[in-house]
DNA sequence: TGCTGATAGTCAGCATACTGAGCAATATCA
DNA sequence: TGATATTGCTCAGTATGCTGACTATCAGCA
């Protein structure tokens, strides 16, 4: 039974069993997308925060993609990056809130709602956008190119083959 | 400008431009980390959940790590698992709450808690690993085995490159 | 047309995660 | 020893994400 120990409090040493486990942390896809997920929300916060803006990943998606589909609605939205339309409402809320979108019935669908990117939202995003391109590559700066382009290409393929599996799947509807 | 369309509501059509957002989202590696963690929590609490337990992917992780580390005080715990130590304390509770550990002041430190596993807490972390380690292949299902190694590979080189990016960095402190 | 099922959005409730603040206790060092 | 810094933990507040339920509206079909 293989046993090191850690220091705990810098005072007293406590046994660590790696082998209890069943598996180690670090071989559970699980453990590792969580912890790369944190890292990089982490990281796109302190760099979009540096440059002087208060946005998180997930509105900054949101606001991307308004800007690049004017007009589209909440469930269409989420069909684009995958987000819960439960999610969205929240979302869509602080964006219009901050002035950068604009939320309105829609003429069509007295059910839907049109989201539409403001000058100010606009403006923002042009911004923005250095932090965020910087915020990409620092996450990957454990990595060299070829590896970078790699672990892209595996979460890509491995997210295509599990997009049905959770509850708000990538819906690309392409016509 | 290339320009394609998308359904809104199975009815309308609306401009979708790509080249307008500065990158894909899926150049994006914080919107892969996303989506894979996303999916990655789905299918452990639906391999979980039909196994008939109600363990989130964070309750299992201090779980496990309580039992292969009896007594350890939850600093030590966020540390092994790299959870903010603000975090943990909910966490903690809702595994108080179901039995399956137990808190207690330290003698040695009254600041500190220490944590134990109960008798419950062993037998539902023994009879929860046939699914635990199922959502972890269905996970990397779309990925070959040698696809799979690799890219938890480079998780790891890019988390660990990453580590102190985050509040709450592992802290593997060996003695 | 009128019924039925589906859809868009919201809400309440719960569980991560984080920021920042605070309290109690311990460690450090003059 | 005594002042100061540090540490362990908690809490309030905010933002994802999810489940499940609900309302309003629309679509499809007899």
């Amino acid at each position: 039974m293989l046993t090191i120990s850690i220091l705990v409090n810098n005072q007293a040493t406590v046994p660590i069993a790696k082998e209890n486990s069943v598996k180690d942390n670090n071989d559970m896809p699980g453990h590792l997308a969580r912890r790369f997920q944190q890292i990089a929300v982490a990281v796109f916060l302190a760099e979009v925060g540096e440059a002087g803006f208060d946005l998180t990943p997930v509105q900054y998606a949101a606001l991307a993609t308004i800007k690049a589909n004017p007009g589209l609605d909440q469930v269409t939205l989420a069909g684009l990056i995958a987000y819960d339309r439960t999610t969205i409402t929240g979302v869509i809320d602080r964006l219009v809130q901050k002035g950068l979108i604009e939320r309105r019935a829609s003429p069509r669908d007295r059910r839907a709602r049109e989201l539409e990117i403001t000058d100010e939202g606009r403006r923002t995003l042009r911004k923005i956008t250095p932090a965020v391109e910087s915020a990409q590559r620092i996450m990957l700066r454990g990595l060299n190119a070829r590896e970078g382009e790699e672990l892209m290409r595996l979460l890509r393929k491995a997210i295509a083959a599990g997009n049905e599996l959770s509850r708000a799947p990538l819906r690309q509807t392409e016509a």
